[in-house]
RNA sequence: GAUUUGUUAGCUCAGCAGGUAGAGCAUUUGCCUUUUAAGCAAAGGGUCCCGGGUUCGAAUCCCGGACAAAUCACCA
């Protein structure tokens, strides 16, 4: 962060010292009474306006419009904006009018946050309005936030840079009307669901996130080091291992919102953590999973959106039950013509090619009908659709389908083209389970990075007897996007993941006075253009005191011209403390 | 990782016939007691992302880099 601080900053540290300088505390202790919000003066002072005759409220000033001895400002609290109207001689009855003249007007600036007590009334252009009696500074803000206006409807100057917006999602919340919005229904989906299953009697759970085996899932996970132990440990790529553990120990129904953590790339649907939602049921198998699922999705529309239909760019999914069900395999011949089932890897990397997939030696049956599935059949799924019956060799941790024992009893939700959910009829057979992991370590020898390891306290789980369960994963943070009409996750994600900021080299006076420049001429060396030592250090002398005797006389400077031999000292390197 | 586009004042953006850096809002000063993206008048504010090159001269042209966005690739 730069040192050097633009004219608008040293405005509002300078009016930050003159408050000081009243006896005013800019950053009070003490609480403000709050007993009204924006919203509700809105929603009630029309019905109700004998009940707004003293009020107290605080917010952020977002604009003022001065006008001699009245102003109007907008004061923003959480749920929404009222304006406030300030007479001079209502806030200041006595002879001092400082607090008006001088604070109000001159001192306070847009981004302050400040509490005022009055009375509601109308305007005489129709807005309901607060009639201040007294305001009190609550905190003085020294950055200058982004000014959006907005008129009939139409925003100007919104703050729109996606890094910025990010990057600072304070700014963005402040300034940016419906950005709170997303992150207030996201909670609400999670609610939504919580309440669902609680009813269901199922219990929320909370399981490791440090794990000394990433299983689960097929993903690169990330590494870290336990000191004490001197072991590795993962940031955990999936829960489902966990869970089927407390299956094993008793539990009907479990569930957690977990944090995951995978380390792969990263773009407008992916982010290295996100939020996914595991359940397992014990005695259930993936066609009841379907129903549960399909239930509890149009449940959460409702009762987010107030129906079962969202829009998406331009394209209205509804989460109506029921939702449309076909196997994999039918959903490739329909959409390829290949009548892929029973296939060798050698027919299937043939129909690759015939498709334009490539293909290479790591890749086993499961992984070559996922290529061909997600090329050619994905994206057609725009209508929430249950995907089922995958290959074995895609699917470790799922029971064998009873009718085909080359199938598995799987299903996967596809909305808008993308996975949403994923879900199983649990594989309890300790005997097979080992033998699933040991064919994904074959693969992992083949080159899969994403092969899942062998957890052999899961399979000692196991051995001691799960009942028949099944078990669903579904991705809240897309399922917030559908839910909130948003195209990237950043988007529903309060700090995505973002490059690091790269930070100026933090210069002070002091650095420039060690090689001996005088305290007077430390500051305007700064800000004629030499952010650090070095950059001074590397320019002639000649040019130094040309830039800098430019700069004394543009800037009218009231000290005396540099000269050469004081800034050849500066060059010599030697340094003062 | 590839391609395309972008990076200019606090914010949104113009300027790219290479020739002294612009607008609106915001800021400062003055006027204004019910305004509405308040108004009127004046002023200040910029490493034109960074580093090289071409040129008498680069925000503008060329090369390299950083960061971002979009598309694609990768991604149970």
């Amino acid at each position: 962060m730069s040192l050097i601080l633009s004219e608008q900053e040293l405005v509002r540290r300078n009016s930050l010292a003159e408050l000081y300088q009243l006896g005013i505390n800019p950053y009070p202790q003490e609480a403000f009474k709050v007993d009204v919000t924006a919203t509700q003066i809105h929603s009630e002072f029309p019905l109700k306006p004998e009940a707004f005759n003293q009020v107290s409220i605080a917010g952020r000033i977002m604009s003022r419009r001065i006008m001699g001895a009245a102003s109007f400002m907008e004061l923003q609290d959480s749920g929404g904006r009222i304006q406030v109207y300030f007479k001079r001689d209502d806030i200041c009855p006595e002879e001092d009018k400082t607090l008006y003249n001088t604070v109000l007007k001159r001192l306070l600036d847009i981004g302050d946050i400040i509490g005022i007590t009055g009375f509601v009334f109308t305007t005489q252009m129709g807005e309901i309005t607060i009639h201040a009696t007294s305001l009190k500074v609550l905190s003085k803000s020294l950055r200058p936030l982004p000014i959006v206006k907005e008129k009939d409807g139409v925003i100007y100057d919104a703050f729109t840079d996606a890094e910025q917006r990010y990057r600072m999602r304070y700014v963005d919340l402040i300034v940016n009307e419906g950005v709170k919005e997303t992150f207030l229904r996201r909670t609400k989906v999670i609610n939504s669901m919580r309440t669902f299953f609680n009813e269901k009697g199922y219990l929320e759970v909370e399981t490791p996130i440090l794990q000394p085996i990433p299983g689960g899932a097929a993903a690169r996970p990330f590494i870290t080091h336990h000191n004490a132990l001197d072991i590795p440990l993962y940031l955990r790529v999936a829960n489902e291992l966990y869970l089927k553990r407390l299956i094993v120990g008793g539990f009907d129904g479990v569930y957690e919102f977990s944090k995951d953590f995978r380390n792969e790339g990263m773009d407008r649907t992916h982010n290295p953590e996100f939020t996914v939602m595991e359940i397992y049921v014990a005695y259930k198998d993936y066609l009841w999973m379907m129903d549960f699922t399909e239930e509890m999705l149009e449940r959460v529309a409702n009762e987010v959106t107030g129906g079962t239909s969202v829009e998406i760019s331009g394209k209205v999914i509804d989460f109506q039950r029921p939702f449309k069900r076909i196997s994999i395999l039918d959903a490739i011949k329909e959409h390829t013509g290949y009548d892929v089932s029973g296939m060798n890897e050698t027919e299937l990397k043939d129909v690759c090619r015939k498709l334009g997939i490539e293909t290479d030696e790591a890749m086993g049956k499961g992984k070559l009908i996922d290529e061909i599935f997600g090329g050619h059949c994905e994206h057609h799924y725009i209508q929430p659709t249950f995907i089922t019956d995958y290959p074995v060799e895609m699917s470790p941790l799922c029971k064998r389908h009873r009718d085909n024992p080359e199938l598995t009893e799987r299903f996967e939700l596809m909305i808008n083209g993308k996975e949403i959910a994923n879900a199983y009829t649990e594989l309890n057979d300790p005997i097979d389970q080992r033998n699933r992991f040991e064919e994904q370590m074959m693969l992992s020898e083949r080159g899969d990075d994403e092969a899942m390891f062998i957890d052999q306290d899961f399979l000692r789980a196991l051995e001691y007897g799960m009942p028949p369960t099944s078990g669903m994963g579904i991705g809240i943070d897309r399922l917030v996007m559908l839910l909130t009409g948003q195209t990237s996750i950043q988007e529903v994600l309060f700090f995505p993941q973002m490059r690091p900021e790269k930070l100026r080299k933090a210069v002070s006076v002091q650095d420039f006075m060690k090689i001996g420049v005088s305290e007077t001429w430390a500051a305007h060396v700064m800000k004629a253009g030499y952010i650090t030592v070095e950059s001074l250090q590397s320019e002639k002398a000649a040019v130094i005191q040309q830039k800098l005797n430019g700069y004394r006389k543009k800037n009218k400077l009231d000290i005396p011209a540099i000269q050469m031999d004081e800034i050849e000292g500066w060059l010599a390197g030697n340094t003062i403390d």
